[in-house]
Order: C-alpha cells, then structure tokens, then sequence
DNA sequence: GGCAGTCGCAACTCTAATTGTTACGACAGG
DNA sequence: CCTGTCGTAACAATTAGAGTTGCGACTGCC
C-alpha cells in the first residue's frame, strides 16, 4: 500500500505557513514551501488549492503574491486535511465483480464494506485527536 | 488512496475455503476460488501464498491438489491478513528527503512518523477485532 | 500603461505498485 | 506414464501519484 505522501506533504505545508506566519511574514510562496518539502511548486500548489477548497488556506495573486492560512492551526486536525486531500476510501473492493451466482461472491462485499466502514470511523476519530498545532509543536520539538 | 484489494480478496479467498471445507470438501483450487473472485488464478496463488507463509492455510500438490486451512476461521483475524498481505505502513513520507536546512523539514519527518505509528497501532487494534468467522457469517447473511 | 512576480490550470511524461496473463517445471496419485 | 494443480518467473496492462513545462490571469508598483 501506500505511495501516497499528500498527507505528509500537506501538513508540512500548512505547519511551515503557520511557523512562517508567526515571524512576521503575510504570505509565502508555493516556491518556498516546495523548497523545503523538496518538491516541485505546482505539486504545492496543487494540494494548497485542496486546502483552499476546504477552507484550511487562502492566497493572493498579483505582486507580493501567496497563501496564507485561513484559520488558526489549533482549530485544523489532520482528519481536515486527511478529507481535503485523500478522495478514496482506505481499502478498495474488487476491481471487478465477484460472481454473483456464488454465495461468497454476492455477500461479500457488502460484508467487507460495513466492516471497513467502521474502520474507516476508528481512523477518522484518530486523525480527529491531531491538531495541526500539535504538528508544529512536534516538528519544533525534533533534537538537534 | 489504495488501489489496493489485496486485503478484500484475501478475506474472500479464506471465507470460501472455509465455506467449501463445511460443505465436506478437503481442498479448493485456486480455480474456483478465482472463478468466485472474478480474477486470474494466479492472482489467487499468490496471495495464498504471502497467507501460507504467514500460517494461515496449507497447500497440497499432485492429483487432488489444492488449499486449505491451517486454522479454525474464529482464530484468524483480518489484521493477520493484513500483516500477510499488505508489505508498507499505511501514510508515507515525503518521496524526496526534504531540507534538512529548514526548521519545518529537519523535524516534519519524526513528528509525523510518531503520529502515524499511533494511528496505525489503533488501526492494527480495530482489525484484530474482527475475525474470519464474523466475515464468513456476514456474507452469508446478505439479504437475497 | 507596462512590468514583474506569483497563482491557476491544463497537458504531458515519469515512476512505482498492483493486477492480469502466459508459460513451464515440479509434484503426487492413479 | 499421465493428469491435474501448485510454484514461480517473466512480462504486459492498468492505475495513481508525482514531477515538469507552458502559458494565461491577476495585481501592485513604477
């Protein structure tokens, strides 16, 4: 599983918008954030539009251009980000129907689908519990 | 995320075995199982073969081959299914190592590596909950 | 009004993982 | 020895994500 670093790379986004904020700065550029994340800035801007979408960050254009958080990193969990940026479900079905006329084939995927259902509810209340200022505070926090 | 049904298809490979063996069956071949799953049957060979290596179910070779289990379904659970089948942890990092010279990127990685090691701990601790027994029992209680 | 810097977005390539397919040797019972 | 099935390798097909390039849109400043 898993190729899959749109969290990771989310959070780093918004964690170094909010550290960058808090020295006196109105906005940062994709540029820089992709620098840092040693990425490319259309991948930033990319995932930035997510956020914006779900209303985790804004951006000006023009001169003097950039993103800037649209709210306080304490009140962004990671289950925010998580739904913003993460379309599927954490576990798929079958790519193509199982047989119909077997007994397994017709009953399990509506039994799998409820049994990851609550899962998928287990890990939203998880990434419910992390706030984006936990993160921060975490990446100060790493030793030297 | 995930197109990624190995899980599903291992679940539904085991609670056919199961099944078949209640019937009075010894062994089912990867055929049927396949035929059930809608897929190839080396896909289904495969995979039982990661859940052979894991305990789960034993083969047999010549005339009158096949797989069966090695286990009652009540003493297997979907996370040692999961264990077997899926190799990486759930969330990745960044693909790229990100600036070591930056704040942000020095200390993102270990910040979120312990997060995701407490997410995935619940997630493993939601998946021991639920047996192949509970799976078999709610495909067959599907509603014609 | 023109210039410069940055976003917005589309189109494309590159890479990696999973799945599907084909092929063939190994094995065991009749 | 023949048959059916596993074991496994090799390769193609499909998909998702990440990376790249290009260019129009926007806005503050000169």
């Amino acid at each position: 599983m898993s190729a899959n670093s749109r969290l990771t790379i989310a959070a780093h986004a918004l964690a170094w918008i909010g550290l960058y904020q808090r020295q006196g700065h109105e906005v940062a550029t994709s540029e820089q954030i992709a620098t840092s994340a040693n990425t490319n800035p259309v991948v930033i801007r990319r995932l930035l539009g997510e956020l914006r979408r779900a209303g985790l960050v804004e951006s000006r254009r023009g001169v003097g251009a950039g993103w800037s958080l649209a709210r306080e990193l304490e009140s962004m969990t990671l289950l925010d980000v998580y739904e913003a940026v993460e379309p599927g479900p954490l576990f798929a079905m079958h790519r193509t129907t199982p047989d119909q006329g077997c007994v397994v084939g017709y009953g399990i995927q509506p039994a799998m689908q409820s049994i990851y259902e609550g899962i998928e509810e287990t890990l939203r209340h998880e990434l419910a519990r992390v706030t984006l200022e936990n993160v921060l505070r975490d990446v100060l926090a790493a030793p030297r």
